[in-house]
DNA sequence: GGCCTTTGACTACGAGTGTAGGCATTTGCA
DNA sequence: TGCAAATGCCTACACTCGTAGTCAAAGGCC
């Protein structure tokens, strides 16, 4: 399942407060200037695509997900790592790296992690 | 600038073999049962969109790529860190161990590529 | 009880994508 | 020299996405 840019913006709005009608997830809304309207369309398209469940209440519907947060980035994850990398970590990481600029507090998480994931094994 | 999924397939080829035509394109592309056609709608799209160049050669073009396979990486991991984990690089790199099943060797080359960046600054 | 508001259902519409098809021209080969 | 193959150019068409608008029903308020 394929949720898109726009989409998303919603799902973090009811993966972070799970159970809010369509007007409150539209006052939430940051970054985008949408009408209701359109919040509407993206909330009948994720339930349509399985994403979101509508629980009616009342005369309306409260939102809650039926994807989590975790696996939703997992499988971005995998699919970047995928169509660019071959499935590869490593060169994801380096182009990371080179992307994004990594303070010494990022560099000493990765650091933690490494040290994490090869005691891990 | 965008390149979707089926244009990525094209620009492997071209990044991997820069001057062909557009018929060596489509015999090479894999994973896909493209017809000729398509792929030329592709290429023209790519030319369109400034990701390629064609230069003419006889009575047909031979392509080369404009922008370059690690730059187009680079935007692409940027824009999913960015996306899905506030720009911070720690937490993608989490999932992708999550996502991905490092192998021994992913870790060791993860571990030496945190060393390097550590070293660099 | 009539009217504004809220909500959902349905519709719209242009841009982008995946996947071609048709037509015109050139050209290599029989 | 005439015809099939290759090539480019233009067109198509259904589907997704971003971004709404319209309509009708259902309440709540005066």
């Amino acid at each position: 399942m394929r949720i898109s840019d726009a989409e998303l913006s919603v799902m973090e709005i009811v993966w972070s407060a799970p159970g809010l009608g369509a007007a409150e997830i539209a006052g939430r809304i940051e970054g985008h200037d949408w009408s209701d309207k359109t919040v509407k369309t993206l909330l009948a398209r994720l339930v349509e695509k399985g994403a979101l469940r509508a629980e009616p209440e009342g005369r309306r519907y409260l939102y809650h997900p039926l994807i989590e947060r975790a696996e939703h980035r997992k499988s971005m994850v995998g699919r970047l790592a995928d169509t660019l990398f071959g499935g590869k970590a490593a060169p994801l990481v380096a182009h990371l790296a080179d992307a994004r600029d990594l303070s010494d507090d990022d560099i000493e998480e990765l650091e933690s992690l490494v040290r994490r994931l090869k005691d891990d094994r």
